[in-house]
DNA sequence: TTGACTATCCTTAGTAA
DNA sequence: TTTACTAAGGATAGTCA
């Protein structure tokens, strides 16, 4: 097997089940074998909470150690909020956008293809004023897609 | 072999350094193969240097996401005004994505039922009223409207 | 101590239910 | 989606130099 990254998400998903389960046996083994102290962190792309070992004490009882180690300079700003948000927030938006992007056109396919295969139309539709609806809905969802562009390109500048 | 502390002091040391060359190796390849960020820290109780993967560096970087992540403050006690303005944030955003989806359903009925009329539209649509189902949707807009505002605020300030 | 060297055991990718 | 299984390859305890 190829050591690197695996494109199919189904795929990856399954490794990296397997993986951190696999990891985290090795850190409480040599742990126990070796009597040494050792914490582990693995973060998924779209999951907030990391995957740790052995736990929350733990992990923070072997941070406090790290960061009294003689290579470890403790005055960094490691711990800024502010910049740290900023820069989690920017890339939430980022994801968001695309998502939203991805999505909408997922249903356009979606739609037309049950469209194609049943030929029905929810009922509770059938008595709107389309014409007005569509053009608000539209206009809004124009506006929207600006200010998604407006951001994007304020973002590279 | 059970897994228990090795009394004997060669056979340990021999088994560490094994077992932490193993375990570095682990922390590569998940990451390589699944896209995650991770790090390990492993001390020995007669070395002040910890190892550690994948650097001093990424280290740092994952530590900080760690310290920010929920669980993290909550156990710390850090409910200061940033942690609880990074919360809002959250919610916020799960919010919108979830607005977005609910609307993006909606748009996509209200689609494609104008375009199974299309070419037998009734010629007095214009004197329907605009029904419960117009205000509804055009609430949702304005929220999305406002969430998006305040991302933007969010984000540059 | 360190660096091979293997036999054994473990992990895990792929597969199927 | 998860769980179970298994062959293949990988990790490593024990050993020797």
């Amino acid at each position: 097997m190829k050591l690197a990254f695996i494109t199919n998400h189904t795929a990856r998903r399954a490794t990296y089940k397997k993986r951190v389960k696999g990891l985290m046996k090795k850190l409480y083994e040599i742990t126990t074998l070796c009597g040494v102290q050792a914490c582990g962190i693995v973060f998924k792309p779209d999951d907030l909470e990391p995957q740790i070992w052995p736990s929350i004490q733990g992990v923070h009882s072997v941070l406090v150690r790290f960061m009294h180690t003689p290579d470890f300079d403790r005055d960094q700003k490691m711990f800024n909020h502010e910049s740290y948000l900023k820069e989690r927030i920017q890339k939430l938006n980022e994801k968001l956008k695309k998502k939203m992007k991805e999505h909408r056109m997922m249903w356009m396919s979606l739609q037309l293809h049950h469209y194609l295969e049943v030929g029905n139309v929810p009922e509770d539709l059938s008595t709107l004023d389309m014409n007005d609806l569509t053009y608000v809905i539209n206009e809004k969802m124009r506006e929207i897609d600006m200010k998604m562009v407006q951001l994007e390109k304020d973002e590279r500048a």
